[in-house]
DNA sequence: GTAGGGTTAG
């Protein structure tokens, strides 16, 4: 136990010199090294010269020899002890507090020590708190190495206000003022807290600047986006005859990766050869990430192959590398060959998987890690979250929130966001709420999921009192927030207010509206019927209308059937996107709804010769933790007949309670209706037939769509859910049915 | 006897 072997402070034993007359009961070999020896070399200390290879039993067992030997009485033998247990890699801060605190005479080594450990520990608080201790309750100030630690900690929590204050005590010294270890990490900590030009500013004030002031100052602007003056500085630090090293090349390269540039990229590798700079693997890790980035996968592998030693983040980045060009299976292969896979490997390969629409396979693998001995993070959680938004997976959902709860996971706000994200998209929007009022953090990603999440649910008025009460509480809107407001505004047909906000934007929040807020004004008064105030908008557009808008403009033209406006938005819509089949579609849908039958033919004729195909319509639901994916027509389903019998069923209801096929639409923008019978083997239609067979009531069937729902599916939800009693939950590509009844949510305004 | 700057996943 740690307590029984610190001394209490009234039991602090003598003076080493004391100790050297004492008669003890331990051995005489001990008594006699302790005679001839002085405190600063006693045997006992050479133990702890090597003390990063020291566990805590090991450190435990000094102490007590020292306790034993009264060497902690000796400040500097107990500022040994005190390094070896707050600085080795097993350290353990508390333990090193306790031993600070019952030693008689702490010198400023051992402050030093201590706040170091502190600063990098897992709260940097406890360093400035120690730092206020050390003014008011030591007789020592603090000096050119006390500074440096303590704003490391400032920096570590971007915590301006302390640091400005100790800065304000070091301008005061002419000693610390022009100390180039204090004014570097200056450096580091105004970057840390966003300030660059204050960054800048202590940069230019230092006169002699060696290669760590131009590295904090290169690595500040890179990581805040300046590249060009970072670069820049990197050619002046030349001139001033200052060498770089490769931390700057690892600045260097990471600027090279994020600009792209391959050509760039290579000249930063043959720089690096050429001028001898020094060969680390953080630095090769660096060019790693820099080809990747450029889209150098030869390169990279190149430079893989060659490398000496590797550690995870190395297999890591060529892991990114294969995902972001596709390869998903070199990714898992290269995965599966890491001597070393920590959570951060796990995480991009699963990240992988949820980013590049493979939602189901980054399930998956997030089961494999439960079973391997990793534990997942905050990282994890989110991109799995996110990938139940996808499938509408609400179980598995419901199961990762549990988990969170169980784990006590901190609700910060990025799985705060992901949770409210995941229940508004599988459908549990009350869940959303929930989640909602029981943070009491809420950053503008929360408020604007939230919003987003009333908005797909129709729930227009709801999600425009709650940007209302978001602006009580004092927090900005972003560009995001916007968008999910106006997407309230077009589902629930608000078309004044959607008016009101986007006049708004700029002169009230001072956010210039984006191409994508015009497309979304364009889509609220296209679906009014406002055809001619929606070309307005466009016309308006500061910059060159994009796809969404003209596909916005489409769309609304084949709601209000206005061929001659429609054709000409297809028409610029293809131009941007040639091989955009959803235009082809939505205007066929156009030429049918005003019985255009001849352009419908020439149409579908273009785009067989243009070999396009629709994607394919395909309906996902979740019985059990499991999802089930359905396709049209499919018969992969194990319980095929079953399901197909179940669908015989409700058409013999459905037509006893006066249903009619809706065959007019026969090129919605839904799914390849190839032959007659497709309607009625709708992807979505199969879905409900499996929900009525595997599930009960009064569980609602849950269901998500990748297109959007057509006419006769809408309808067909609609019958089933008041001739069977079962709630029918709908998500298709743009917002949520709720069927139940035998009316929609939705209004039928979609 | 002590110090400052760096790479991956979201």
């Amino acid at each position: 136990m740690a307590t029984r072997l610190l001394p209490t402070p009234s039991a602090v034993p003598p003076p080493i010199r004391a100790l050297n007359t004492t008669t003890s009961n331990s051995s005489k070999r001990s008594d006699y090294l302790a005679v001839k020896t002085k405190a600063e070399d006693h045997p006992v200390l050479a133990l702890l010269d090597d003390y990063s290879r020291l566990d805590a039993k090991a450190i435990r067992r000094i102490h007590g020899r020292m306790l034993r030997l009264g060497l902690l009485g000796h400040p500097y033998s107990a500022s040994r002890l005190l390094v070896a247990c707050s600085l080795s890699p097993s350290a353990d801060l508390p333990y090193a507090r306790q031993l600070f605190d019952h030693l008689p005479a702490p010198n400023l080594f051992t402050w030093n020590t201590l706040i170091r450990a502190h600063a990098s520990g897992p709260d940097p608080r406890l360093a400035l708190f120690l730092f206020s201790r050390l003014l008011r309750h030591s007789p020592h100030s603090p000096d050119k190495f006390t500074f440096p630690f303590t704003i490391k900690a400032a920096a570590e929590l971007s915590a301006l206000r302390d640091g400005t204050a100790l800065h304000g005590m070091i301008a005061k010294s002419p000693l610390f003022r022009s100390d180039i270890f204090i004014l570097n990490s200056l450096i580091h900590f105004y970057a840390a807290c966003r300030e660059l030009d204050l960054s800048l500013r202590v940069f230019e004030m230092i006169s002699e600047r060696d290669v760590v002031s131009w590295n904090s100052v290169i690595t500040a602007l890179a990581q805040g986006g300046r590249w060009d003056e970072a670069l820049q500085l990197f050619e002046e630090m030349e001139n001033e005859n200052v060498r770089p090293n490769d931390v700057t090349m690892v600045s260097v390269a990471s600027i090279c990766g994020k600009k792209g540039d391959l050509e760039l990229a290579k000249q930063i590798h043959s720089y690096i050869e050429q001028n001898g700079i020094r060969q680390s693997l953080i630095l090769d890790n660096a060019l790693l990430d820099m080809y990747v980035k450029c889209g150098s996968l030869e390169e990279a592998e190149l430079l893989f192959d060659s490398m000496t030693s590797k550690d995870s983040i190395s297999w890591t980045t060529m892991l990114v590398g294969y995902a972001k060009l596709g390869c998903l299976d070199a990714a898992r292969r290269l995965f599966d060959q890491m001597p070393k896979r920590d959570i951060a490997s796990w995480n991009a390969l699963i990240s992988c998987y949820e980013q590049s629409g493979h939602p189901k396979e980054a399930l998956d693998l997030f089961h494999e890690l439960q079973h391997a001995d990793a534990k997942p993070d905050q990282v994890t959680l989110v991109a799995v979250l996110s990938a139940c938004s996808q499938l509408g997976a609400l179980e598995v959902g419901c199961w990762i929130h549990a988990y969170i709860k169980k784990n006590n996971v901190e609700l910060n706000c990025h799985i705060t966001t992901s949770l409210i994200d995941m229940y508004s998209k599988c459908g549990d929007l009350d869940k959303a709420l929930n989640v909602f009022s029981s943070v009491n953090k809420r950053d503008v990603f929360v408020w604007s999921a939230m919003i987003a999440g009333l908005a797909m649910h129709g729930r227009g008025r709801e999600a425009l009192n709650l940007f209302g009460k978001m602006q009580e509480a004092k927090v900005k809107p972003n560009m995001v927030t916007f968008t999910n407001v106006f997407c309230a505004c077009s589902h629930a047909g608000l078309v004044d207010e959607g008016r009101l906000y986007f006049s708004q934007m700029l002169p009230v929040y001072g956010i210039a509206p984006s191409a994508e807020h015009y497309s979304c004004m364009v889509d609220i008064l296209g679906r009014a019927g406002l055809l001619e105030e929606a070309t307005e908008y466009i016309e308006s557009m500061p910059m060159p209308p994009g796809a969404s808008a003209w596909g916005a403009l489409l769309g609304a033209c084949a709601i209000h059937k206005n061929v001659e406006l429609g054709e000409l938005a297809c028409e610029r819509l293809l131009e941007l996107e040639p091989r955009n089949h959803g235009a082809y579609v939505i205007l066929s849908n156009l030429y049918a709804r005003s019985g255009k039958w001849d352009a419908v033919a020439s149409l579908r004729k273009l785009m067989k010769d243009a070999s396009l195909k629709k994607e394919a319509g395909c309906s996902l639901i979740e019985v059990h933790g499991a999802v089930h994916e359905f396709l049209v027509g499919d018969i992969s389903h194990p319980l095929k007949e079953r399901i197909y019998l179940q669908l015989d069923e409700i058409a013999l209801r459905l037509k006893a309670a006066g249903y009619v096929p809706n065959r007019k639409l026969v090129l919605q923008d839904i799914e390849e209706d190839v032959k007659e019978k497709a309607l009625y083997l709708h992807s979505e239609k199969l879905a409900i037939a499996f929900g009525l067979i595997s599930t009960c009531s009064p569980a609602p069937i849950r269901i998500t769509k990748n297109l959007r729902v057509c006419d006769d599916c809408h309808l067909v939800a609609k019958l089933v859910s008041s001739i069977y009693n079962r709630d029918i939950i709908l998500r298709d590509r743009y917002r949520f049915h709720h069927f139940t009844g035998g009316s929609c949510s939705c209004m039928d305004y979609w």
